[in-house]
DNA sequence: AGCACGCCGACT
DNA sequence: GTCGGCGTGCTC
């Protein structure tokens, strides 16, 4: 008898073993989808993680069925997947939850269907009753959803059971395949008029319908162009209507074949651009070789507009030559038009985008290309890491500093970098990171000679660095020459590039109109209802919203505490920026950029456009303006608060700071001339600011590293989150004292906190955080993890802690 | 994640 | 009195 382990998506502690039906056993191998049932009614699609002959200590139920022909993952995934779920503690459900396309993840729906033998007669059903009852008797079947509708209540199974009792309906798992292909219409001529004469006898005889021949040429043209003739690309070339092309389909001249299609269309063009390197360049892609050959990872630190990407498409291009694939991870919003089509026209039909914009049956074509190698190249975002590939030769992760390589929620929160490092190893590929501004625990393992080190200090084309200038806002506040958050100094660079007709990127690192609204008689200011958080002012909608759990709430008017009608508008936002400056700047076409503004698909691309065309003269952005624009004509970036950067409670934030203003600086002067930068702050003395002006990585290098040894912060200690939460904070906070006492004997004095973070309560759940730094030995860690695992079963164990939800965060950013 | 079972408040 | 609310535990 064999058995098989099956990953469920779901955030089960373990996998379950099922019972492999002898039908299924020759072609059943790791990898496989299966269809199982979990418990008493849900069928779901898993994974079998692996087939073997020990019968488990419980009863087994048997797979249901194999769900495809071939595995959906190769070995090497399921390796993955195994260590993402022990490294960073999550379940691989979990995992495969992140990682399968949501077409792929299949789940029962429960149908009503109605029996038929029953009849007409509902005289012996309650009102709930005969309303299903009735429904049932003319639709055939219900889905829960729409008996819960009908019934308006949610607790629906005791009607549904009597149902059953009575033998008015049954009921019916049905387990649905979601993912579709596209259909598409092509035209196609008849075989008769393949023949040249006759073909021409036929464009004699159209003579009075001159549409249909016009739509008869275009058909023969896009036959010799493009090879195939979709139905709508005809349509929109010869300008014809349907009923046009519905006539030649008549006279049976064509005829309409619907055929599959996919979704992922690529360029077949492959426009080579001129990736020629600087003899800067092709030093460092030397280096980058020759550290391949003893060193798995690379990293290569290269200044702002340097150059990396070409380094990168000759790797990527060696790594193709041995024909094998290659991963090129990009920050979410890095991933912009610009770098997407600039590596399209070069790599054509081998290259596929992989981010959260696209649509579920998008993303199964890409599983399936990545998977059988038609797909040699994926561009994408932290997700794509999962994807299926089966010979991985190279990653490239660029902007490797980024925080949002680290996945915070949900599970499993992975960072890209270290997951990517893990999995390349696996393939024996290798990696190579690259950033301006490298995260500290990087250049630390370059300079120990874990990962090798390659730097690039110039320019590509000898660009200078921009000139960097601090203004002082406490001085210009005291000589009153403050224009709300404007100094003197900035409001003049920026009328002197409007009237150079260059353009200005304004960064503030906060959006909204206004963090919170303020009564200024009593000090009250709003907050949500949910979570201990104050109310950001939004203008545009003039609401206010919660940024942690998304609740929108009206405009208030009367303080609730004092009952004043003083409240106004306190601090700064990215929405009161952009209004202040068109006051300031009546005739400057002003544009704004951060997650309000770009909620939508094309909104992102459609302002890099503006910007590009220069129908844009002033960007006011949060972080997203800093990552992968790149416009020549801007020649002033301005940054409002450097003390909002460098005032967050967190260990890292001296490195971020530098990173933005650096990141948000390399915006300056990319190809003309010099750019120029202004840094507004109070406290022009920290050194952060002293480092970013003289654009000195290694300075601020050496300072932090020394104060992370010193506090025992990454790279030479890990750091691993653990937040409680619960909806009565005594409970958390009392789980929090136990779990604490219950590790301080096994990690000494690394266990900081317990304490409630800044936001103590969200979506009315009480939190509860603590920080655990542990030793960099890979033993130590694993034993710890082991130890945590099981004392979060000893918690959970206690009734009055068994609702408390604990969230490990491994290698928390 | 669902879904069943079981114990308490507000309606017939 | 019951209906239906939600808290709790289990799924191979």
């Amino acid at each position: 008898m064999k058995y098989a382990d099956v990953i469920l998506p779901l955030a089960l502690p373990k996998n379950y073993t099922y019972a492999v039906p002898e039908s299924m056993e020759d072609a059943l191998q790791p990898g496989s989808r299966v269809a199982v049932q979990l418990g008493k009614q849900k069928k779901y699609a898993g994974i079998v993680k692996a087939v073997h002959e020990q019968a488990p200590p419980y009863k087994t139920k048997p797979l249901l069925d194999m769900l495809d022909k071939d595995p959906v993952v190769y070995p090497t995934q399921l390796a993955f997947w195994s260590w993402i779920g022990s490294y960073y503690m999550c379940s691989e459900g979990e995992v495969l939850n992140a990682a399968l396309p949501a077409h792929l993840k299949l789940s029962s729906e429960t149908l009503l269907l109605f029996n038929d033998a029953y009849g007409d007669d509902f005289t012996n059903l309650d009102d709930d009753e005969y309303l299903i009852a009735e429904a049932l008797h003319i639709r055939k079947e219900l889905r829960i959803e729409e008996v819960q509708l009908i019934l308006d209540k949610s607790e629906v199974y005791s009607i549904i059971k009597k149902l059953i009792e009575k033998k008015v309906c049954l009921i019916y798992e049905e387990l649905k395949e979601v993912y579709k292909e596209k259909q598409e219409n092509f035209v196609q001529l008849h075989a008769e008029y393949e023949d040249e004469e006759k073909l021409a006898a036929l464009f004699n005889d159209m003579g009075r319908a001159p549409k249909q021949m016009e739509l008869l040429l275009a058909y023969l043209h896009l036959l010799k162009t493009e090879g195939t003739v979709r139905q709508n690309e005809l349509l929109k070339k010869s300008g014809a209507t349907t009923a046009q092309l519905k006539g030649l389909v008549d006279k049976n001249i064509l005829w309409i074949e619907k055929r599959a299609v996919d979704r992922i269309r690529t360029s077949k063009v492959e426009a080579q651009i001129n990736f020629d390197l600087s003899s800067a360049q092709e030093a460092a892609l030397q280096a980058v070789r020759r550290h391949f050959e003893d060193k798995q990872v690379t990293l290569l630190h290269g200044v702002t507009s340097s150059g990396k990407t070409q380094i990168y498409v000759k790797m990527m291009e060696e790594c193709l030559a041995l024909g094998r694939q290659v991963l090129y991870l990009l920050p979410e919003i890095a991933l912009t038009a610009q770098i997407i089509t600039r590596l399209q026209k070069h790599f054509g039909s081998s290259i596929a985008i992989y981010h959260s914009r696209f649509s579920n049956n998008e993303r199964v074509e890409i599983w399936n290309k990545v998977k059988n190698g038609t797909v040699q190249i994926v561009l994408g975002a932290r997700s794509s890491l999962l994807l299926p590939f089966r010979d991985l030769g190279l990653i490239i992760l660029d902007e490797e500093h980024d925080p949002s390589y680290k996945q915070q929620d949900p599970a499993p929160r992975y960072h890209a970098r270290d997951a990517a490092i893990y999995y390349a190893g696996l393939f024996k590929a290798k990696v190579l990171l690259g950033s301006a501004t490298p995260a500290l625990e990087s250049y630390y393992n370059a300079l120990q000679g874990k990962y090798g080190l390659v730097e690039l200090t110039e320019r590509f084309g000898g660009i200078q660095m921009p000139a960097i200038e601090v203004v002082d806002i406490k001085q210009e506040m005291a000589e009153k020459t403050m224009d709300g958050h404007f100094t003197q100094a900035l409001k003049t660079a920026i009328s002197q590039s409007l009237d150079e007709k260059k353009q200005v990127i304004l960064f503030q690192n906060r959006r909204g109109y206004a963090p919170f609204l303020l009564c200024t008689t009593c000090g009250w200011i709003p907050h949500c209802k949910q979570c201990d958080v104050s109310l950001t002012y939004h203008r545009n909608q003039d609401k206010l919203h919660c940024h942690y759990c998304g609740t929108r709430y009206p405009y208030v008017f009367t303080c609730e505490a004092c009952g004043s009608q003083s409240l106004i508008p306190k601090s700064f936002g990215t929405e009161k920026i952009e209004d202040d400056l068109q006051q300031i700047f009546p005739e400057a076409r002003i544009a704004r950029m951060d997650v309000d503004s770009i909620r939508n698909k094309d909104s992102h691309n459609k302002m890099i456009r503006l910007l590009e065309e220069q129908e844009i003269d002033i960007l006011v952005g949060t972080q997203m303006v800093v990552k992968g624009l790149d416009f020549d004509n801007v020649n002033l970036v301005g940054i409002l608060s450097a003390d909002s950067l460098l005032s967050y409670p967190d260990f890292r934030v001296n490195e971020r700071a530098f990173q933005l203003m650096e990141q948000v600086s390399g915006r300056a002067g990319r190809k003309h001339g010099m750019g120029k930068v202004l840094i507004q702050a109070s406290n022009t003395r920290h050194p952060i600011l002293h480092y970013v002006k003289e654009h000195d990585y290694k300075s601020m290098y050496e300072a932090e590293i020394a104060e992370r040894q010193q506090f025992g912060y990454p790279p030479f200690y890990r750091v691993l989150k653990l937040t409680l939460r619960h909806k009565n904070q005594q409970v958390v906070e009392q789980a929090a004292q136990i779990l604490a006492s219950w590790l301080q004997p096994h990690i000494g004095g690394q266990l900081v906190g317990p304490a409630a973070p800044l936001v103590s309560r969200v979506r009315n759940n009480y939190l509860q955080e603590m920080l655990i730094k542990l030793p960099r030995e890979a033993r130590v860690i694993a034993h710890i993890k082991q130890v945590l695992r099981e004392y979060f079963i000893q918690l959970l164990a206690e009734k009055r802690f068994r609702s408390v939800v604990i969230v490990p965060d491994v290698d928390h950013v």
